[in-house]
DNA sequence: GCCGTTTTCGGCCCGACTGTTTTCAGTCG
């Protein structure tokens, strides 16, 4: 599949066009269009051969036509001359909070500014106050823009932004005048990062709002403060944003807060088209002005014509034709998981012992607990060798015992050698409750290799789950070359459940490919990849994860009960 | 650059805040 790197290509020449000062509906004619073959499950390859690209909503003749010089050469006449022009260095200015095109532009024109150095540089000697539109001020900013980009690196883990935004979402309930509050933004989505939290507040006295929100213990800047909308930073370097609207208007901007911008670019393109014109104010007549709805989200989407869309899916990933066709899919939540598959304990690289585990699984509300710890081969995390495996579920057999009210199975998350094999013999797998597969070593393999041999251990009969299918670790490792594709069809073959891993740092798979599985019918399982009881509530990520990959509680396996999971795992 | 059961040309989502201005452009979400 070359669709990424079409979309990724579409979205530099967007960037580079928007600093050359190109129209704005040009740029984003490119943006989306990037983000539709990023989106979309089918090959753009696939369509450039059967010449039905221009079909694709977004694209028209231009961009076939470039799509299409893309995929046969490799190369783009367009961008190459583009990149003449302009430098693409300038692309990381971007990402500086308070720079934008035009100024990066500027910047470029007037001082041949390229890189963020030499724009720290000019900054810290005050050599940007001098151009228009910059002052003292901005070169202020820009230098503590750049401070808090290579800090933070941009964006934050899911889970980092969950706890500071439910602690201050805590603090702000305790101030009387606000009537309702709630977390809006990419964080309500449950996105696998964050890049700043957004919380909408209902209040009739917002300035006094704003005051207490700027107050909080845990604010170390405040970056702006309006009467309706103020940002701060907190200490651990993350950006906080309230707003406070009125009553009649709480719903329409919690739909807007929640974006995502594609999502609400789209809602108000349909809005029009029935008539209306909608704003975080808002449903209105688009003649008369007139307000007709606002007070809730459900309220505005009805008047759509569309069903309610759970904040998870609000990315225009084919949301809106669900929702007017009524198929949206009814999500699995929290409450339906009975318990956890992938948990480690002391018998590997875990810290915790078996009846431990046991007793905070049981705290849960869990019916069942699934113990795996590494095999052999894996020395570097203790792992189990075969004579140890026949030692810890002796010891397993003693903890169910003790907790008969709670289903320990016995598992194991077995590696997968760089031939495919795996790190156990028939024999030993038998023996588990259940068999977790995964790749633990030689990560650099290339793409048809590494595919090979992931396959090959899934056609093993004892195997259930295939444990972080891409390998990636948010931020810091890149998945593994492996042909997604195949392995959806492996699983569907073989019969083998995907895991989506509920580590806040893998997350693995992604919304992405999880409905991209689930449109060809793979199953899943949950698992936390605890080391420590601490970990087993991660499981609300895993569960947000698979909300946004539009998963149903049928799809996964956690949500059945002991007895059907006995059945469908063979024990 | 895309698109069209109101348009093949003229639309394309829209408002708050900041910092620079002296009435507004740029950025952000």
């Amino acid at each position: 599949m070359k669709n990424q790197f079409i979309a990724d290509t579409l979205y530099l020449i967007a960037d580079l066009l928007d600093i050359k000062g190109e129209m704005f509906f040009k740029t984003r004619a490119y943006r989306m269009a990037a983000q539709t073959i990023e989106t979309m499950d089918e090959d753009i390859e696939t369509r450039m051969q059967q010449g039905t690209l221009e079909s694709i909503p977004g694209i028209g003749e231009a961009l076939a036509k470039k799509i299409t010089e893309l995929i046969q050469t490799g190369k783009l006449e367009y961008l190459e001359r583009l990149k003449k022009e302009v430098p693409p260095g300038l692309i990381q200015l971007l990402s500086i909070p308070g720079l934008g095109p035009k100024k990066v532009a500027v910047l470029y024109k007037e001082q041949g500014i390229t890189s963020i150095q030499e724009l720290r540089d000019a900054a810290t000697n005050g050599k940007l106050r001098v151009l228009k539109g910059f002052g003292e001020i901005t070169e202020r900013n820009i230098l503590r823009g750049i401070h808090l980009l290579e800090k933070t690196s941009g964006r934050t883990l899911l889970h980092v932004a969950y706890e500071d935004g439910n602690r201050y979402l805590e603090y702000l309930k305790k101030n009387k005048k606000i009537k309702r509050i709630n977390i809006a933004g990419s964080l309500r989505r449950m996105k696998e990062t964050i890049g700043d939290i957004d919380i909408l507040a209902l209040s009739n006295d917002p300035e006094d709002v704003m005051e207490y929100f700027v107050s909080y213990s845990e604010v170390a800047e405040v970056l702006a403060k309006g009467t309706t909308k103020s940002s701060v930073i907190l200490n651990d370097h993350i950006q906080v944003d309230l707003r406070v609207v009125e009553e009649k208007s709480y719903g329409a901007a919690l739909q807007y807060f929640t974006g995502s911008k594609d999502h609400n670019v789209t809602l108000r393109s349909l809005a029009i088209k029935k008539g209306f014109k909608l704003n975080e104010y808002g449903l209105f007549d688009k003649e008369t002005e007139k307000y007709i709805s606002g007070k809730t989200e459900e309220d505005i989407y009805k008047r759509i014509g569309l069903t309610y869309i759970e904040p998870e899916l609000r990315e225009n990933r084919g949301e809106f034709d669900a929702a007017k066709n009524n198929t949206l899919p009814l999500l699995i939540i929290q409450d339906q998981i009975k318990g956890d598959f992938h948990v480690h304990s002391e018998w590997s690289d875990g810290s915790d012992s078996i009846e431990t585990i046991a007793e905070a699984a049981t705290k849960q509300g869990y019916e069942f607990i699934g113990i795996t710890d590494h095999s052999q081969s894996l020395k570097i995390a203790n792992g189990l060798s075969e004579e140890r495996v026949k030692k810890k579920i002796l010891e397993i057999e003693k903890a169910r015992k003790k907790f008969p009210e709670l289903r320990i199975f016995c598992g194991t998350e077995c590696d997968i050698k760089t031939d495919g094999s795996l790190d156990y013999n028939n024999k030993t797998l038998e023996s588990f409750d259940f068999v977790y597969i995964g790749i633990h070593t030689a990560f650099k393999m290339d793409k048809d290799t590494m595919t090979k041999r992931i396959i090959n251990g899934m056609s093993n009969d004892n195997v259930n789950f295939l444990a972080h299918p891409t390998g990636r670790l948010i931020g810091k490792r890149d998945p593994y070359e492996v042909d997604i594709e195949q392995i959806i069809d492996a699983a569907k073959q073989t019969n083998t459940r995907l895991e989506i891993n509920s580590f806040p740092d893998r997350l693995d798979l992604d919304d992405m490919h999880i409905k991209q599985a689930k449109d060809h019918d793979v199953k899943f399982v949950l698992g936390t990849d605890s080391h420590t009881i601490n970990h087993l509530g991660f499981l609300r990520f895993g569960v947000a994860t698979a909300r946004r990959g539009w998963l149903e509680k049928k799809d996964i396996l956690n949500t059945f009960s002991v007895k059907d999971i006995e059945k469908m795992i063979g024990t």
